[in-house]
DNA sequence: CGGTATTTTGAGTATCGTCAAGGCCAGTGG
DNA sequence: CCACTGGCCTTGACGATACTCAAAATACCG
């Protein structure tokens, strides 16, 4: 599978140093020369397949731009997101079986492709590189634990409050969906309120009614249906009825974004 | 902080061989005997903590025996779990900084405690040792993701179908938690209603009337509050809504021990 | 056998899902 | 330039589901 994929191509060999990635910048420069060699470049469009469930990848994938979305294909026909992928992120199992869901483009989005043999035997070579896998492997299993405590919450807008606080803590450094001008921040969410809605568990409408109860709440400011003011932050914590350490300390970057900075 | 161990001793020396965890089996004896002189095995009774969010911890655990399980505390004192660790399953950041949840024991619990520096350089010599690591981070980002699916069923009978299914297959052949005598499979809940409340994002209450809904509904009987019988597996399957493959390939095991063995 | 923790049950309320309709926006073609 | 179209978002009304609070029943332990 992943066949259908129309909208590939190498890019111009050499056009980006493998350091864009920050992970990478750090690594030797013999290492970073062996990536490049074995590294396609492949560009897809919003809803474009990446990977099917089942697949045994040839390939291991590394985001550069844009948004995936890991998805689960049900039997009713209806799909569940299990995490969103952005620059940075590796996906494809390395030294492992099959992938246990879809990949999807969210957006436009730009992939560096492994192909996986050549990927996992300079992975045993070099344990850099495969620290880095490792580092990789542990912020998703976080990230998927945050999923977890925001989809435990019992409310839609709390869950909503919780989605929004990760946008704007994870997502926010690594890519460009949150400004932080003139006081107040501004998260512009990628994927539609039918994708937001898989990814919480709950309908569609609801999720749009959860956004203007928060909005009435005074914790939220809708500009347009993509992005909002982030009116109350610590409302949102509260919304959330939680706020683990980790959300903390991301939360106090961001209020250092807000403060000091510019206003 | 892991310090009100109270339970915890050095077990006798050389009590039990490092290979009685089966992913250590395969390897090479003279790695199993290093491991095995930096090993301290601690004992935790049901409700110890053994880690605490925050903590950077100074030893790297695997489970040997009993159930612990993974949970962030909320401000508003509740709990939520986002994990259950059951033997073979390795916790404390390899490589990398604090954890961010605690780590309670649910049962009485067998653990080998590796102190963190010599297990990470005996990690960056051993390709094997780390390839399990990073085999281990694997499963446990697919439970992960089990759990999301789970969670994100709207119905409350529906993430405990899910919840019982993920009992039978991902920790049957771990714990002694699943019987299949007289092709019936018998599960025992290892956990707590509350427990499981926390963990399905619901309140007790709703529990204990949704456990009753899938008895009255023909898919399980109550034994006892902690044991259930399977009585209908694909209507169990068809309550979650879903079949992700993961679980199509679990389940078929499941099944096939059902069937020619013992009825 | 009592005492405690856990589980269950009940009644009323809040929240969410469902179905159906309407509004907004961008792209298309006359 | 404007009407049309299709996709996405919003709104409304009603039924289903889950939460709250309270009390009773059961299991567990000594």
């Amino acid at each position: 599978m992943a066949a259908d994929i129309t909208g590939m191509h190498r890019g111009p060999n050499g056009a980006e140093g493998i350091d864009a990635i920050a992970a990478f910048a750090d690594m030797p420069a013999s290492l970073r020369r062996e990536l490049e060699l074995i590294r396609r470049v492949r560009f897809y469009r919003p809803g474009q397949v990446v990977l099917c469930e089942g697949d045994t990848p040839e390939e291991i994938g590394l985001v550069r731009d844009g948004i995936l979305r890991m998805q689960k294909t049900l039997v009713t026909g209806r799909q569940h997101i299990v995490g969103l992928l952005v620059t940075g992120d590796i996906y494809g199992r390395v030294f492992d079986g099959p992938v246990h869901f879809d990949v999807e483009a969210a957006t436009d989005a730009v992939v560096w492709s492994f192909a996986r043999r050549p990927f996992e035997a300079l992975l045993e070579r070099t344990p850099e590189l495969e620290r880095m896998v490792l580092r990789n492997l542990l912020n998703e299993l976080d990230r998927a634990r945050d999923w977890m405590m925001i989809l435990g919450n019992r409310k839609v807008t709390g869950r909503l409050a919780g989605f929004l606080l990760v946008l704007c803590t994870r997502f926010a450094e690594v890519e460009h969906l949150v400004d932080t001008e003139r006081g107040v921040i501004c998260v512009t969410v990628p994927i539609s309120r039918a994708d937001i809605a898989h990814l919480l568990g709950a309908r569609q409408e609801t999720i749009s009614r959860a956004f203007h109860a928060l909005a009435d709440a005074g914790l939220i400011a809708i500009r347009s249906p993509q992005t909002f003011e982030i009116v109350d932050l610590d409302g949102l914590v509260a919304e959330t009825g939680e706020d683990s350490a980790l959300q903390l300390s991301a939360l106090s970057r961001l209020r250092d974004r807000l403060g000091p900075r510019r206003a």
